[in-house]
DNA sequence: GCCCATTTGTGCGTATGTATG
DNA sequence: ACATACATACGCACAAATGGG
């Protein structure tokens, strides 16, 4: 005996041990308890706090490793190498560009594709047009700083707004689009915020471990009268940023 | 050979695939492309899709039977049974008796405790105040329909608000509270939101299977005057609810 | 009742990952 | 680095239940 590693909380889970580690010592860096250059409790003091085996916390602090998070040094200590989360601020007038101003530096937005497609029961919904409308679809990813940092796709409703996928093509802003339409101003009429792990396409496009956690945001932007225009569906990577109401 | 699992997923992740399978199946039946009652695809057409193995696929579906979302019969197939999240309306008069109005019927809100602490930076910061001053710390745990849906904790600065734990554990509401000091009406200031793993104390009183995402919101409340009043840390389990702004 | 296709349930073997000491 | 125990994931095979001809 002796050797038996107590089951008692992994073998529900599927979530390894060592990623909730991981989680939780990120979480105190991003949340600012520990600061750049700061270093961590010895290895065995961790595995004391978390009630796990020494490997276990050298596993979790590996993977924190090769995300840049902390750094080891033999002898030394592991310390802080990258420090704080973005903030990525939802308000009744939302623009992509203003999200992360003062932030980051270079922000850009790709453009994965765009299509022409009939409107789900969840689009339809948002956007009050009946299901099965046409609707243009734009799958976009923005970068700051070359780092993947949201996942966007966005349905505009085609009766009221034709073109706009080759409008936007040539602008690369959605404000600059609906100005051409007459819209000289919108508004977020509703944000609604979830929580999930990335699936395969997502963890590939915005550069993720696998098993990453996302924010997901679903929201409606109207016109002055209150008319839904535009539906979004936005994924960011939890670790990355938070969003600020 | 022909039998080598391919790790190239696993591995990096920590994050089980079943899990992950499961929390996809969830999102398309929480999210309303799958319908209470409606069936799901065989077992044989999950693994395709989720280029996994059928036995992978089952324990994804027992995972979500155990959570009551699901229900599989042999010969017939796996169908959805419990349907809808709920959703936490947050804005700038977010009161919890009304942020689930409608949506479900007891709601209850359970005192874990309460202490005097000096505040931390993040506290201080929060409430405009010294950090080491004195704070009024409550901890408490939300239910709907006897399910756990929140665990928060609340700082209050104790030299504006002394007493605060006591009275509050009269009225059990903080607006009347509140009312005692001369505050007729607050408003949410900045809310923040982030998402992560669950810790082992979260998962015990949220009653949450270890791993599983929580929605964070951290809030602060001020006066009519603009004054900070009160810095709130909550946490929902994201498979359960979503916030909406 | 019988056959049949579909679907879930189960058992075995094997390779690899996780966690401990 | 080594040893141990359990979890995850795969592949194959077959049993059991369902529902329709």
């Amino acid at each position: 005996m002796t050797k038996r590693p107590v089951p008692s909380d992994s073998h529900l889970s599927g979530v390894a041990i060592w990623r909730r580690i991981a989680d939780a010592i990120r979480l105190d860096i991003v949340g600012g308890k520990l600061a750049q250059g700061d270093r961590l409790p010895a290895e065995t003091l961790l595995a004391q706090r978390f009630a796990a085996n020494r490997h276990t916390v050298r596993r979790a602090l590996q993977a924190l490793a090769a995300e840049g998070v902390v750094r080891t040094e033999q002898g030394r200590g592991s310390f802080v190498d990258q420090a704080k989360r973005l903030s990525y601020r939802i308000g009744k007038r939302t623009r992509f560009s203003e999200g992360l101003a003062g932030q980051a530096g270079a922000l850009r937005r790709q453009v994965l594709g765009s299509r022409l497609e009939n409107a789900t029961a969840a689009v339809a919904a948002a956007l009050a047009i009946v299901p099965g409308a046409k609707v243009t679809r734009l799958d976009t990813v923005s970068s700051a700083d070359g780092r993947p940092v949201s996942r966007a796709t966005t349905w505009i409703g085609y009766r009221d707004f034709p073109d706009f996928a080759e409008r936007f093509a040539v602008t690369a802003s959605t404000t600059a689009v609906f100005a051409q339409f007459g819209i000289a101003d919108y508004t977020r009429a509703s944000t609604r915020i979830s929580a999930r792990h990335a699936d395969a396409e997502e963890t590939a496009l915005l550069k993720l471990a696998p098993g990453a956690i996302l924010l997901v945001s679903e929201a409606v932007d109207v016109d002055p009268a209150g008319r839904p225009i535009l539906y979004g569906l936005s994924r960011f990577p939890a670790d990355l940023l938070e969003l600020v109401v």
